[in-house]
DNA sequence: TGTACATCAGTGAACGCGCGTTCACTGATGTAC
DNA sequence: TGTACATCAGTGAACGCGCGTTCACTGATGTAC
Protein backbone atom coordinates (compact mmCIF):
# COMPACT_ATOMS: atom_id res chain seq x y z
CA UNK A 1 0.00 0.00 0.00
CA UNK A 2 2.26 3.49 -1.58
CA UNK A 3 -0.74 5.14 -2.02
CA UNK A 4 -0.71 8.46 -0.49
CA UNK A 5 -3.63 9.99 -1.06
CA UNK A 6 -4.62 13.30 -2.56
CA UNK A 7 -1.66 16.11 -2.57
CA UNK A 8 -2.99 17.70 0.79
CA UNK A 9 -2.03 14.31 2.70
CA UNK A 10 1.04 13.89 0.71
CA UNK A 11 4.36 14.86 2.61
CA UNK A 12 6.48 15.77 -0.63
CA UNK A 13 5.94 17.52 -4.16
CA UNK A 14 6.45 13.95 -6.18
CA UNK A 15 4.25 11.39 -5.57
CA UNK A 16 7.46 9.24 -5.45
CA UNK A 17 5.46 5.57 -6.56
CA UNK A 18 2.75 6.83 -9.28
CA UNK A 19 3.18 4.35 -11.71
CA UNK A 20 2.61 1.25 -9.13
CA UNK A 21 -0.50 3.53 -7.74
CA UNK A 22 -1.89 4.41 -11.26
CA UNK A 23 -2.00 0.35 -11.73
CA UNK A 24 -3.33 -0.31 -8.56
CA UNK A 25 -6.41 1.95 -8.89
CA UNK A 26 -6.90 0.39 -12.25
CA UNK A 27 -6.85 -2.93 -10.83
CA UNK A 28 -9.59 -1.90 -8.37
CA UNK A 29 -11.73 -0.05 -10.94
CA UNK A 30 -11.54 -2.85 -13.18
CA UNK A 31 -13.07 -4.86 -10.42
CA UNK A 32 -15.31 -3.02 -9.47
CA UNK A 33 -17.04 -2.07 -12.70
CA UNK A 34 -15.14 -3.88 -15.65
CA UNK A 35 -12.18 -3.42 -18.25
CA UNK A 36 -14.13 -0.40 -19.61
CA UNK A 37 -15.38 1.25 -16.66
CA UNK A 38 -12.97 3.54 -15.97
CA UNK A 39 -11.16 6.90 -17.24
CA UNK A 40 -7.48 7.69 -17.52
CA UNK A 41 -8.26 10.49 -15.43
CA UNK A 42 -10.25 8.72 -12.63
CA UNK A 43 -6.94 6.90 -11.67
CA UNK A 44 -5.47 10.51 -12.13
CA UNK A 45 -8.11 11.54 -9.26
CA UNK A 46 -7.86 8.20 -7.39
CA UNK A 47 -4.41 9.04 -6.87
CA UNK A 48 -4.94 11.86 -5.94
CA UNK A 49 -2.20 13.87 -8.62
CA UNK A 50 -3.62 15.88 -11.17
CA UNK A 51 -4.74 14.80 -14.46
CA UNK A 52 -1.47 15.30 -16.43
CA UNK A 53 0.82 13.55 -13.88
CA UNK A 54 0.21 9.89 -15.68
CA UNK A 55 1.21 11.18 -18.83
CA UNK A 56 4.45 10.63 -17.46
CA UNK A 57 4.53 7.18 -16.48
CA UNK A 58 2.01 5.83 -19.66
CA UNK A 59 1.27 7.01 -23.43
CA UNK A 60 -1.92 6.04 -23.00
CA UNK A 61 -4.99 3.96 -20.82
CA UNK A 62 -4.57 0.97 -23.40
CA UNK A 63 -0.82 1.21 -22.51
CA UNK A 64 -1.37 0.84 -19.24
CA UNK A 65 -3.95 -1.75 -19.44
CA UNK A 66 -1.47 -3.62 -21.77
CA UNK A 67 0.81 -3.56 -18.55
CA UNK A 68 -1.69 -5.14 -16.37
CA UNK A 69 -2.53 -7.98 -18.46
CA UNK A 70 1.76 -8.87 -19.04
CA UNK A 71 2.22 -8.70 -15.00
CA UNK A 72 -1.61 -10.99 -15.34
CA UNK A 73 0.41 -13.56 -17.37
CA UNK A 74 3.65 -13.08 -15.39
CA UNK A 75 1.65 -14.05 -12.40
CA UNK A 76 -0.24 -16.93 -13.90
CA UNK A 77 2.97 -17.86 -15.02
CA UNK A 78 4.33 -18.65 -11.78
CA UNK A 79 1.40 -19.98 -10.33
CA UNK A 80 1.41 -22.87 -13.03
CA UNK A 81 4.73 -23.28 -12.88
CA UNK A 82 4.44 -23.78 -8.91
CA UNK A 83 1.83 -25.82 -9.49
CA UNK A 84 3.40 -27.96 -12.13
CA UNK A 85 6.18 -29.02 -9.77
CA UNK A 86 8.42 -30.75 -12.54
CA UNK A 87 5.38 -33.17 -12.60
CA UNK A 88 5.30 -34.68 -9.61
CA UNK A 89 4.56 -36.86 -8.35
CA UNK A 90 3.01 -37.69 -11.65
CA UNK A 91 1.30 -35.33 -14.73
CA UNK A 92 -1.96 -36.36 -14.14
CA UNK A 93 -1.96 -35.14 -10.75
CA UNK A 94 0.55 -32.16 -11.47
CA UNK A 95 -1.87 -30.67 -13.97
CA UNK A 96 -5.04 -31.09 -11.90
CA UNK A 97 -3.21 -28.59 -10.03
CA UNK A 98 -2.45 -26.72 -12.99
CA UNK A 99 -6.07 -26.53 -13.46
CA UNK A 100 -6.32 -25.54 -10.34
CA UNK A 101 -4.05 -22.90 -9.81
CA UNK A 102 -5.27 -21.17 -13.22
CA UNK A 103 -9.15 -21.01 -11.62
CA UNK A 104 -7.26 -19.42 -8.47
CA UNK A 105 -5.50 -17.20 -10.01
CA UNK A 106 -9.14 -16.09 -12.17
CA UNK A 107 -10.59 -16.38 -8.67
CA UNK A 108 -8.15 -14.12 -6.50
CA UNK A 109 -6.95 -11.74 -9.65
CA UNK A 110 -10.24 -11.22 -11.82
CA UNK A 111 -9.24 -7.92 -12.14
CA UNK A 112 -6.02 -8.81 -14.45
CA UNK A 113 -8.09 -11.69 -15.58
CA UNK A 114 -9.92 -9.25 -17.18
CA UNK A 115 -7.46 -7.21 -18.37
CA UNK A 116 -5.73 -10.77 -20.42
CA UNK A 117 -8.73 -11.74 -22.01
CA UNK A 118 -11.65 -9.22 -21.59
CA UNK A 119 -10.08 -6.79 -23.87
CA UNK A 120 -8.73 -7.21 -27.35
CA UNK A 121 -5.75 -5.75 -27.04
CA UNK A 122 -3.54 -6.27 -30.37
CA UNK A 123 -0.50 -8.67 -29.29
CA UNK A 124 1.30 -7.60 -32.43
CA UNK A 125 1.82 -3.92 -30.63
CA UNK A 126 3.11 -5.54 -27.98
CA UNK A 127 5.59 -8.03 -27.91
CA UNK A 128 6.08 -7.80 -23.99
CA UNK A 129 2.68 -9.04 -23.56
CA UNK A 130 2.00 -11.46 -26.24
CA UNK A 131 5.93 -12.72 -24.87
CA UNK A 132 3.98 -13.04 -21.58
CA UNK A 133 0.95 -14.77 -23.03
CA UNK A 134 2.99 -17.16 -24.91
CA UNK A 135 4.97 -18.30 -21.84
CA UNK A 136 1.97 -19.34 -19.56
CA UNK A 137 0.52 -21.36 -21.95
CA UNK A 138 3.98 -22.44 -22.35
CA UNK A 139 3.99 -24.26 -19.04
CA UNK A 140 0.51 -25.76 -20.14
CA UNK A 141 2.26 -26.96 -23.11
CA UNK A 142 4.98 -28.71 -21.51
CA UNK A 143 2.78 -30.48 -18.93
CA UNK A 144 0.81 -31.96 -21.37
CA UNK A 145 4.30 -32.96 -23.48
CA UNK A 146 5.22 -34.84 -20.34
CA UNK A 147 2.28 -36.23 -19.55
CA UNK A 148 2.14 -37.67 -23.59
CA UNK A 149 5.02 -38.86 -22.72
CA UNK A 150 3.91 -41.45 -20.35
CA UNK A 151 1.63 -42.59 -23.24
CA UNK A 152 3.47 -46.16 -23.92
CA UNK A 153 2.23 -45.81 -28.01
CA UNK A 154 1.25 -46.45 -30.52
CA UNK A 155 -1.42 -44.32 -30.88
CA UNK A 156 0.50 -40.94 -28.77
CA UNK A 157 -1.58 -38.45 -28.70
CA UNK A 158 0.12 -34.48 -30.07
CA UNK A 159 0.47 -32.91 -27.06
CA UNK A 160 -0.21 -29.59 -28.63
CA UNK A 161 -3.58 -30.53 -29.31
CA UNK A 162 -4.04 -31.96 -25.47
CA UNK A 163 -2.61 -28.52 -23.64
CA UNK A 164 -5.30 -26.56 -26.27
CA UNK A 165 -7.80 -29.17 -24.82
CA UNK A 166 -7.23 -28.43 -21.19
CA UNK A 167 -6.56 -24.72 -21.77
CA UNK A 168 -10.14 -24.44 -23.30
CA UNK A 169 -11.87 -26.63 -20.78
CA UNK A 170 -10.11 -24.49 -17.85
CA UNK A 171 -10.26 -21.09 -19.93
CA UNK A 172 -14.08 -21.94 -20.13
CA UNK A 173 -14.95 -22.72 -16.91
CA UNK A 174 -13.19 -19.86 -15.64
CA UNK A 175 -14.82 -16.90 -18.02
CA UNK A 176 -18.08 -19.03 -17.28
CA UNK A 177 -18.58 -19.73 -13.74
CA UNK A 178 -15.78 -18.55 -12.00
CA UNK A 179 -14.67 -14.08 -12.95
CA UNK A 180 -17.93 -13.26 -13.86
CA UNK A 181 -19.90 -10.71 -11.67
CA UNK A 182 -22.61 -13.15 -9.31
CA UNK A 183 -25.44 -11.47 -10.85
CA UNK A 184 -24.42 -12.21 -14.46
CA UNK A 185 -22.87 -15.68 -13.52
CA UNK A 186 -25.13 -19.28 -14.28
CA UNK A 187 -25.30 -20.79 -10.74
CA UNK A 188 -23.55 -24.58 -10.70
CA UNK A 189 -24.80 -28.00 -8.84
CA UNK A 190 -20.84 -28.14 -7.95
CA UNK A 191 -18.11 -25.71 -7.04
CA UNK A 192 -16.21 -24.85 -10.52
CA UNK A 193 -12.91 -26.58 -9.15
CA UNK A 194 -14.75 -29.84 -9.07
CA UNK A 195 -16.17 -29.69 -12.33
CA UNK A 196 -12.83 -28.68 -13.57
CA UNK A 197 -11.03 -31.34 -11.87
CA UNK A 198 -13.53 -34.18 -13.15
CA UNK A 199 -13.78 -32.73 -16.78
CA UNK A 200 -9.67 -33.16 -16.42
CA UNK A 201 -9.93 -36.50 -15.69
CA UNK A 202 -12.35 -37.49 -17.67
CA UNK A 203 -10.59 -36.44 -21.24
CA UNK A 204 -7.32 -37.69 -19.69
CA UNK A 205 -8.26 -40.82 -19.11
CA UNK A 206 -10.17 -41.19 -22.67
CA UNK A 207 -5.71 -40.72 -23.84
CA UNK A 208 -4.65 -43.56 -21.72
CA UNK A 209 -3.06 -40.84 -19.65
CA UNK A 210 -4.64 -41.55 -16.63
CA UNK A 211 -5.41 -44.44 -14.64
CA UNK A 212 -9.38 -45.54 -15.00
CA UNK A 213 -11.32 -44.76 -11.67
CA UNK B 1 -31.78 -3.29 -44.67
CA UNK B 2 -34.47 -1.32 -43.10
CA UNK B 3 -31.87 1.86 -42.50
CA UNK B 4 -33.21 5.11 -44.16
CA UNK B 5 -29.80 7.35 -43.76
CA UNK B 6 -30.09 10.74 -42.32
CA UNK B 7 -33.18 12.57 -42.20
CA UNK B 8 -32.67 14.40 -45.60
CA UNK B 9 -32.45 10.96 -47.03
CA UNK B 10 -35.58 9.82 -45.24
CA UNK B 11 -38.66 10.48 -47.10
CA UNK B 12 -41.11 11.25 -43.65
CA UNK B 13 -40.81 12.74 -40.61
CA UNK B 14 -41.32 9.35 -38.72
CA UNK B 15 -38.33 6.52 -39.50
CA UNK B 16 -40.17 4.42 -39.44
CA UNK B 17 -38.11 1.26 -38.10
CA UNK B 18 -35.67 2.73 -35.07
CA UNK B 19 -35.68 0.23 -32.90
CA UNK B 20 -34.56 -2.19 -35.38
CA UNK B 21 -32.00 0.28 -37.06
CA UNK B 22 -30.62 0.87 -33.40
CA UNK B 23 -30.10 -2.36 -32.77
CA UNK B 24 -28.43 -3.05 -36.45
CA UNK B 25 -25.85 -0.46 -36.10
CA UNK B 26 -25.01 -1.04 -32.40
CA UNK B 27 -24.05 -4.73 -33.78
CA UNK B 28 -21.94 -2.73 -35.99
CA UNK B 29 -20.16 -0.81 -33.67
CA UNK B 30 -19.68 -3.84 -31.23
CA UNK B 31 -18.04 -5.90 -33.95
CA UNK B 32 -15.74 -3.06 -34.89
CA UNK B 33 -14.91 -2.02 -31.75
CA UNK B 34 -16.13 -4.57 -29.13
CA UNK B 35 -19.02 -3.81 -26.87
CA UNK B 36 -17.84 -0.36 -24.82
CA UNK B 37 -16.39 0.88 -27.64
CA UNK B 38 -19.61 3.13 -28.79
CA UNK B 39 -22.07 5.79 -27.28
CA UNK B 40 -25.62 6.11 -27.16
CA UNK B 41 -25.58 9.22 -29.08
CA UNK B 42 -23.52 7.34 -32.07
CA UNK B 43 -25.93 5.06 -32.94
CA UNK B 44 -28.60 7.99 -33.09
CA UNK B 45 -25.73 9.72 -35.30
CA UNK B 46 -25.86 6.28 -37.21
CA UNK B 47 -29.15 6.13 -37.57
CA UNK B 48 -29.53 9.59 -38.84
CA UNK B 49 -32.14 10.74 -36.15
CA UNK B 50 -31.76 13.15 -33.18
CA UNK B 51 -29.67 12.00 -30.42
CA UNK B 52 -33.15 12.38 -28.22
CA UNK B 53 -34.96 9.47 -30.10
CA UNK B 54 -33.65 6.45 -29.23
CA UNK B 55 -34.91 7.19 -25.70
CA UNK B 56 -38.75 6.24 -27.61
CA UNK B 57 -37.00 2.77 -27.43
CA UNK B 58 -34.89 2.20 -24.89
CA UNK B 59 -34.22 3.48 -21.34
CA UNK B 60 -30.78 3.45 -21.77
CA UNK B 61 -27.45 1.41 -23.22
CA UNK B 62 -28.08 -1.15 -21.00
CA UNK B 63 -31.27 -1.90 -22.15
CA UNK B 64 -30.19 -2.14 -25.78
CA UNK B 65 -27.41 -4.76 -25.07
CA UNK B 66 -29.27 -6.81 -23.09
CA UNK B 67 -32.15 -6.87 -26.10
CA UNK B 68 -29.18 -7.78 -28.20
CA UNK B 69 -28.27 -10.59 -25.41
CA UNK B 70 -31.16 -11.82 -25.60
CA UNK B 71 -31.90 -12.42 -29.16
CA UNK B 72 -28.35 -13.80 -29.77
CA UNK B 73 -29.06 -16.55 -26.94
CA UNK B 74 -32.56 -16.86 -29.04
CA UNK B 75 -30.82 -17.54 -32.37
CA UNK B 76 -28.14 -19.93 -30.61
CA UNK B 77 -31.11 -21.77 -28.93
CA UNK B 78 -32.85 -22.17 -32.50
CA UNK B 79 -29.03 -23.19 -34.47
CA UNK B 80 -28.62 -25.22 -31.71
CA UNK B 81 -31.93 -27.30 -31.72
CA UNK B 82 -31.11 -27.48 -35.14
CA UNK B 83 -27.89 -29.07 -35.30
CA UNK B 84 -29.42 -31.56 -32.52
CA UNK B 85 -31.88 -32.83 -34.80
CA UNK B 86 -33.31 -34.84 -32.52
CA UNK B 87 -30.03 -36.87 -31.01
CA UNK B 88 -30.27 -38.37 -35.04
CA UNK B 89 -28.67 -40.67 -36.25
CA UNK B 90 -26.71 -40.72 -32.85
CA UNK B 91 -26.54 -38.31 -29.45
CA UNK B 92 -22.57 -38.27 -30.15
CA UNK B 93 -22.74 -37.32 -33.95
CA UNK B 94 -25.72 -34.63 -32.89
CA UNK B 95 -23.56 -33.23 -30.36
CA UNK B 96 -20.62 -32.64 -32.24
CA UNK B 97 -23.21 -30.38 -34.52
CA UNK B 98 -24.19 -28.78 -32.30
CA UNK B 99 -20.23 -28.19 -30.95
CA UNK B 100 -20.47 -26.81 -34.80
CA UNK B 101 -23.40 -25.08 -34.88
CA UNK B 102 -22.23 -22.95 -31.19
CA UNK B 103 -18.67 -22.01 -33.22
CA UNK B 104 -20.52 -21.12 -36.41
CA UNK B 105 -22.65 -18.52 -34.35
CA UNK B 106 -19.78 -17.18 -32.36
CA UNK B 107 -17.99 -16.85 -35.46
CA UNK B 108 -20.64 -15.12 -37.65
CA UNK B 109 -23.00 -13.42 -34.84
CA UNK B 110 -19.30 -12.71 -33.46
CA UNK B 111 -21.39 -8.86 -32.14
CA UNK B 112 -24.14 -10.99 -30.46
CA UNK B 113 -21.34 -13.20 -29.17
CA UNK B 114 -20.04 -10.15 -27.29
CA UNK B 115 -23.20 -8.56 -25.62
CA UNK B 116 -23.52 -12.29 -24.60
CA UNK B 117 -20.70 -13.30 -22.98
CA UNK B 118 -18.46 -9.95 -22.59
CA UNK B 119 -20.75 -8.28 -21.10
CA UNK B 120 -21.51 -8.42 -17.47
CA UNK B 121 -25.67 -7.76 -17.62
CA UNK B 122 -26.79 -8.60 -14.55
CA UNK B 123 -29.07 -11.84 -15.11
CA UNK B 124 -31.19 -11.06 -12.60
CA UNK B 125 -32.49 -7.62 -13.58
CA UNK B 126 -33.41 -9.23 -17.30
CA UNK B 127 -35.92 -12.13 -17.03
CA UNK B 128 -36.16 -12.05 -20.60
CA UNK B 129 -32.08 -12.27 -20.85
CA UNK B 130 -32.02 -14.91 -18.24
CA UNK B 131 -34.76 -16.87 -19.85
CA UNK B 132 -33.03 -17.15 -23.35
CA UNK B 133 -29.97 -18.14 -21.90
CA UNK B 134 -31.49 -21.21 -19.81
CA UNK B 135 -33.46 -21.95 -22.60
CA UNK B 136 -30.23 -22.29 -24.80
CA UNK B 137 -28.49 -24.00 -22.30
CA UNK B 138 -31.28 -26.20 -21.96
CA UNK B 139 -30.68 -27.74 -25.33
CA UNK B 140 -27.69 -28.74 -24.27
CA UNK B 141 -28.29 -30.11 -21.22
CA UNK B 142 -31.36 -32.25 -23.06
CA UNK B 143 -28.69 -33.03 -25.66
CA UNK B 144 -26.14 -34.51 -22.37
CA UNK B 145 -29.24 -36.39 -21.08
CA UNK B 146 -29.72 -38.34 -24.55
CA UNK B 147 -26.32 -39.16 -24.67
CA UNK B 148 -25.98 -40.28 -20.84
CA UNK B 149 -28.92 -42.54 -21.42
CA UNK B 150 -27.57 -44.38 -23.91
CA UNK B 151 -25.25 -45.79 -21.20
CA UNK B 152 -25.44 -49.36 -20.34
CA UNK B 153 -24.73 -48.64 -16.64
CA UNK B 154 -23.49 -49.09 -13.92
CA UNK B 155 -21.80 -45.94 -13.87
CA UNK B 156 -23.60 -43.60 -16.19
CA UNK B 157 -22.50 -40.14 -16.03
CA UNK B 158 -24.49 -37.28 -14.48
CA UNK B 159 -26.10 -35.17 -17.79
CA UNK B 160 -25.67 -31.99 -15.78
CA UNK B 161 -22.02 -32.27 -15.43
CA UNK B 162 -21.54 -33.45 -19.17
CA UNK B 163 -23.73 -30.91 -20.37
CA UNK B 164 -21.34 -28.27 -18.86
CA UNK B 165 -18.15 -29.92 -19.69
CA UNK B 166 -19.10 -29.50 -23.17
CA UNK B 167 -20.29 -26.00 -23.22
CA UNK B 168 -16.72 -25.10 -21.16
CA UNK B 169 -14.88 -26.66 -23.91
CA UNK B 170 -16.66 -25.12 -26.84
CA UNK B 171 -17.25 -21.77 -25.17
CA UNK B 172 -13.51 -22.18 -24.59
CA UNK B 173 -12.39 -22.39 -28.12
CA UNK B 174 -14.71 -20.41 -29.04
CA UNK B 175 -13.42 -17.04 -26.80
CA UNK B 176 -10.13 -17.70 -27.14
CA UNK B 177 -9.64 -18.53 -31.08
CA UNK B 178 -12.79 -17.84 -32.46
CA UNK B 179 -14.03 -14.10 -31.19
CA UNK B 180 -11.14 -12.61 -30.85
CA UNK B 181 -9.93 -9.73 -33.23
CA UNK B 182 -7.26 -11.42 -35.23
CA UNK B 183 -4.36 -9.10 -33.52
CA UNK B 184 -5.07 -10.22 -30.65
CA UNK B 185 -6.11 -14.22 -31.41
CA UNK B 186 -3.55 -16.74 -30.41
CA UNK B 187 -2.97 -19.11 -33.72
CA UNK B 188 -4.09 -22.42 -34.07
CA UNK B 189 -1.73 -25.43 -35.71
CA UNK B 190 -5.72 -26.83 -37.07
CA UNK B 191 -9.22 -24.61 -37.61
CA UNK B 192 -11.20 -24.35 -34.31
CA UNK B 193 -13.59 -26.85 -35.39
CA UNK B 194 -11.58 -29.81 -35.72
CA UNK B 195 -9.74 -28.82 -32.50
CA UNK B 196 -13.26 -28.89 -30.98
CA UNK B 197 -14.43 -32.28 -32.56
CA UNK B 198 -11.34 -33.82 -30.92
CA UNK B 199 -12.01 -32.80 -27.66
CA UNK B 200 -15.37 -33.52 -27.39
CA UNK B 201 -15.20 -37.12 -29.20
CA UNK B 202 -12.24 -37.97 -26.75
CA UNK B 203 -14.37 -36.70 -23.91
CA UNK B 204 -17.46 -38.61 -24.78
CA UNK B 205 -15.59 -41.56 -25.74
CA UNK B 206 -14.08 -41.57 -22.00
CA UNK B 207 -17.50 -41.55 -20.45
CA UNK B 208 -18.40 -44.99 -22.94
CA UNK B 209 -20.85 -42.60 -24.82
CA UNK B 210 -18.62 -42.89 -28.01
CA UNK B 211 -17.22 -45.45 -29.81
CA UNK B 212 -13.71 -45.53 -29.59
CA UNK B 213 -12.08 -44.84 -33.03
C1' DT C 1 -66.10 7.97 -47.33
C1' DG C 2 -64.78 11.88 -44.53
C1' DT C 3 -63.33 14.08 -40.48
C1' DA C 4 -61.92 14.91 -35.61
C1' DC C 5 -58.87 13.66 -32.48
C1' DA C 6 -55.77 10.81 -29.55
C1' DT C 7 -51.54 8.79 -29.78
C1' DC C 8 -47.20 7.99 -31.31
C1' DA C 9 -42.46 8.88 -32.78
C1' DG C 10 -39.89 12.08 -34.10
C1' DT C 11 -37.29 17.26 -33.62
C1' DG C 12 -33.77 20.47 -32.22
C1' DA C 13 -32.05 23.37 -28.88
C1' DA C 14 -30.18 23.46 -24.56
C1' DC C 15 -27.82 22.13 -20.20
C1' DG C 16 -24.15 20.79 -17.27
C1' DC C 17 -20.45 17.75 -17.10
C1' DG C 18 -16.20 15.48 -17.43
C1' DC C 19 -13.03 13.74 -20.55
C1' DG C 20 -8.35 13.65 -22.99
C1' DT C 21 -4.61 16.31 -23.86
C1' DT C 22 -1.32 20.32 -24.09
C1' DC C 23 1.55 23.70 -22.08
C1' DA C 24 4.84 26.44 -19.63
C1' DC C 25 5.96 25.95 -15.17
C1' DT C 26 8.25 24.38 -10.69
C1' DG C 27 9.61 21.65 -6.66
C1' DA C 28 12.56 17.72 -5.46
C1' DT C 29 16.27 14.64 -6.23
C1' DG C 30 20.65 12.91 -7.39
C1' DT C 31 25.25 13.47 -8.93
C1' DA C 32 29.82 15.50 -10.36
C1' DC C 33 33.42 17.74 -8.61
C1' DT D 1 31.26 18.03 3.08
C1' DG D 2 29.24 21.55 0.14
C1' DT D 3 27.48 23.34 -3.95
C1' DA D 4 25.99 23.81 -8.85
C1' DC D 5 23.27 21.96 -12.00
C1' DA D 6 20.79 18.54 -14.92
C1' DT D 7 17.04 15.74 -14.75
C1' DC D 8 12.92 14.10 -13.27
C1' DA D 9 8.09 14.05 -11.85
C1' DG D 10 4.94 16.69 -10.54
C1' DT D 11 1.34 21.23 -11.14
C1' DG D 12 -2.73 23.66 -12.57
C1' DA D 13 -4.97 26.12 -15.93
C1' DA D 14 -6.79 25.82 -20.26
C1' DC D 15 -8.85 24.00 -24.63
C1' DG D 16 -12.17 21.94 -27.52
C1' DC D 17 -15.21 18.23 -27.66
C1' DG D 18 -18.94 15.18 -27.31
C1' DC D 19 -21.68 12.85 -24.17
C1' DG D 20 -26.26 11.84 -21.74
C1' DT D 21 -30.44 13.73 -20.85
C1' DT D 22 -34.46 17.01 -20.66
C1' DC D 23 -37.90 19.76 -22.68
C1' DA D 24 -41.68 21.77 -25.13
C1' DC D 25 -42.71 21.04 -29.60
C1' DT D 26 -44.69 18.99 -34.02
C1' DG D 27 -45.50 15.99 -37.97
C1' DA D 28 -47.63 11.56 -39.11
C1' DT D 29 -50.64 7.81 -38.27
C1' DG D 30 -54.58 5.26 -37.06
C1' DT D 31 -59.17 4.91 -35.44
C1' DA D 32 -64.04 6.00 -33.94
C1' DC D 33 -68.00 7.48 -35.66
Amino acid sequence: MSYRGSRRERDSYHHGNLRETLIEQALRFISERGPAGFAFADLARAAGVSPAAPYRHFRDRNELVAEIARRGFDTLSADLLSAWNDGNPDPVTAIERCGHAYLAFARRDTASYAAMFDTALPLEDEPALKQAADAAFGVLRRAAEAACATHPGPGRPPALMVALHIWAMTHGIASLFVTRPEAARRSLPMPPEELLEAGLLIYLQSLGLAAPT
